[in-house]
DNA sequence: CCCACGACCTGTGGGC
DNA sequence: TGCCCACAGGTCGTGG
């Protein structure tokens, strides 16, 4: 998936589309996607005007309101791993692995198009979003206030799992994957495998900057560079961001003065990239 | 509670 | 050229 940054860029891409149009229909053409895609959902949100398109962690909330809805409702769209949310010309031929048509007002579809189908789709009463188990599940917005050295110190204190794999708990922090995971502890010169309780607490700062500084440099270019990556309107050729060390086995530490080289290793499954001279 | 791992899916790229 | 295996951006449930 798309991490924060794919997600915020579809965000930005789409929402001129959708703000204050209308649901024409909902058309559901594949509905097995990680939660199979409720049956009752078309006729639900038939008619309701699309008053928002914001962003919660890698969630898209499409703020509905109105038509056949009897209060106001959020229609929550995870993108998985290899989900991608267009907006095309509602005419315009269906591909394999297409999900769903948002068909608008305006003659535009919103298009979802998943081949992996780790996404999801589902439609929850917006009054009671809290309730909502993995969106409540979520921890701070990196950008957001809440997102502070002291709030890393609090979960981490103790515990011996791996630096990476608690940044990668969507509790401790909302947005990061794998490959910005990487990126940030690269750039905090942080070693991967560090058990998150052993850091040292003046580490934590550096460490949070880095993390801002990544998703939101990655956000500026359009959601980085993902191979199958599309923008909302369909424009591709996301290569102007360049990782420091995601992919990059092999190649010299971009680091100034470090004389290391990149390396990669298996961790909990997922691929690890770092440098082993500067991360430690 | 904590942690590691398998499961869920399909597509693709690299090695042979 | 073609086949097969390893691997890919994310969760979530389990079993120890």
């Amino acid at each position: 998936m798309p991490e924060l940054p794919e997600v915020e860029t579809t965000r930005r891409g789409v929402e001129p589309h959708v703000v204050g149009h209308r649901v024409r229909a909902l058309l559901v053409h594949e509905p097995r996607l990680r939660w199979r895609v409720p049956a009752s959902l078309p006729a639900k949100v038939q008619g309701a005007t699309v008053l928002a398109a914001e962003r919660r962690a890698k969630y898209l909330l499409f703020r509905l309101e109105g038509g056949a809805l009897t209060a106001p409702a959020t229609l929550l769209v995870h993108l998985g791993m290899s989900g991608n949310l267009r907006v095309l010309p509602a005419a315009t031929p269906r591909l394999t692995h297409d999900h769903f048509d948002l068909m608008l007002d305006s003659g535009e579809t919103l298009r979802f198009n998943d081949p992996r189908r780790f996404g999801s789709v589902d439609l929850w009463p917006t009054g009671a979003i809290a309730d909502w188990a993995p969106y409540a599940a979520r921890g701070p917005e990196p950008w957001g206030p809440d997102f502070t050295p002291d709030h890393l110190a609090r979960p981490f204190k103790g515990r011996v799992a791996s630096i990476k794999a608690m940044l990668l708990d969507q509790r401790v922090v909302a947005g990061l994957g794998n490959i910005y995971v990487c990126e940030a502890l690269h750039r905090a010169h942080i070693s991967p495998f560090k058990p998150a309780g052993g850091i040292a607490k003046k580490r934590l700062g550096p460490l949070t900057t880095a993390i801002k500084d990544v998703l939101a440099e990655a956000v500026e270019v359009g959601g980085s560079t993902l191979k199958d990556f599309a923008a909302a309107d369909g424009a591709l050729g996301y290569f102007q961001h360049r990782f420091r060390v995601y992919d990059r086995e092999g190649e010299p530490c971009p680091t100034p003065g470090c004389k290391g080289v990149i390396a990669r290793e298996v961790q909990a499954g997922r691929s690890t990239f770092f440098c082993p001279v500067c991360q430690v």
